[in-house]
DNA sequence: TAGATTGTTAATCGATTAACAATC
DNA sequence: TAGATTGTTAATCGATTAACAATC
């Protein structure tokens, strides 16, 4: 077995902005791309674009650069967004509705083969092609289907009681758009969506921001 | 003037965490926590812990700890949810209006007095107690109510053209939930959430799991 | 060939962890 | 007082950036 390769955490972050950039280059019509340009557009240093994409073992040629369909199929590899798993959805409020909707979703690796939701007039539609099912059944379906991946869209106060079910239904990945922090058995894994974290960025951003700052030093000028 | 002590990013990242986990405490009756205690539940170092809430100027006491309450008004001072800025939001789809709906935004420092959208339909109804105008309307009263933060909701294709808009409204910050880079003027700050990322990041951890490994190693078995 | 670009190895920087002194 | 806890200073670790060799 090769020594298993660490791979950093930012780069991680960094590879799907990388895709979606390629991605649209790809809709305008390019097929080669520099690592010097994408570094330049995304805001990154070149170097860490080029040890990044070199994670993922594609292989560039001096002085043309990389095949845009090349570096896509790699990054796509690498994040395992080619074999496709399956994952359930529970809670088809806004936010749930919203991924249900996102077509693009499934070209990050996952396809929702169904929704749940415990309001009993929401079981037996469907949004897209995807059913919604009464709560009741994501346990038995889950160990059935043998899903391992949840996303959990629910209210925050129910958040921790849909957990615990989607570890009874045999789920071993959470994907937490709630903003809880979850208990679950250790070989659960969950992964939570920060979306504070994100928005405290763009505002502690913007009062450091030197117009912003100026209005800080001398308030109601 | 001070000088503009450098607040590490990942710090600014966790203490949303930490804000959610101590309003949890305080509504369970708690009003003393320790940094150690803290670090257990969150998974995070203790030092970092303390280094995290050091920079928020908060003091605690040996022996007791911190107080729940100050801990909380520490970090909404730090994060600036304390001064609730104003936003608008442009496109209530399933996404914008799952925001809208979600009242523990205002808790993190912004208020959306308005939200806007391209459909005429959806014009002069509202969500919640937010109005939605129709998309015409912003550049205006973007200007006239020196609106700074955007929340981008609309879909990937017309992201651009509604940071355009922004921009155009005299907005200064853009938090941008379509999964889209934006080009804007170098003085206007863009934060991305990057869903993807988050997800990217699930898939990698379940992959890299011992199970998932294994089944890796013996396709089919 | 010359030049642009890749990919790697070394240096720097910043964040995390460890050790410890301060204090209630 | 003794012990728990804070807060700070030093050591480690990992990610980013810089320098450079390889190659089409």
């Amino acid at each position: 077995m090769p020594a298993p390769q660490a791979v950093p955490i930012p780069t991680l972050r960094r590879l799907p902005r990388y895709y979606q950039f390629l991605s649209r280059l790809q809709g305008a019509g390019h097929d080669q791309v520099s690592a010097a340009h994408m570094a330049e557009v995304l805001g990154v240093h070149h170097t860490q674009v080029r040890k990044d994409l070199a994670m993922t073992g594609c292989q560039g040629r001096p002085k043309t650069g990389h095949r845009v369909a090349d570096l896509m199929r790699a990054i796509e590899g690498f994040l395992h967004w080619d074999n496709q798993s399956e994952a359930f959805l529970v809670g088809v409020g806004s936010l749930g509705t919203a991924l249900l909707n996102y077509r693009g979703f499934e070209r990050a690796g996952a396809r929702i083969v169904a929704a749940f939701d415990a309001d009993p007039r929401k079981a037996g539609t469907s949004v897209g092609d995807v059913p919604i099912l009464p709560i009741e059944k994501l346990r038995d379906l889950g160990r059935r289907m043998h899903i391992s991946i949840g996303i959990l869209t629910v209210p925050p106060e129910s958040a921790q009681a849909t957990a615990d079910l989607m570890v009874a239904a045999g789920i071993r990945a959470i994907w937490n758009l709630a903003p809880v922090t979850l208990e679950v058995p250790p070989d659960v894994i969950v992964e939570n969506l920060e979306i504070f974290a994100s928005f405290a960025l763009l505002l502690r951003r913007l009062a450091d921001s030197p117009v912003e700052a100026e209005a800080e030093v001398h308030p109601g000028l």
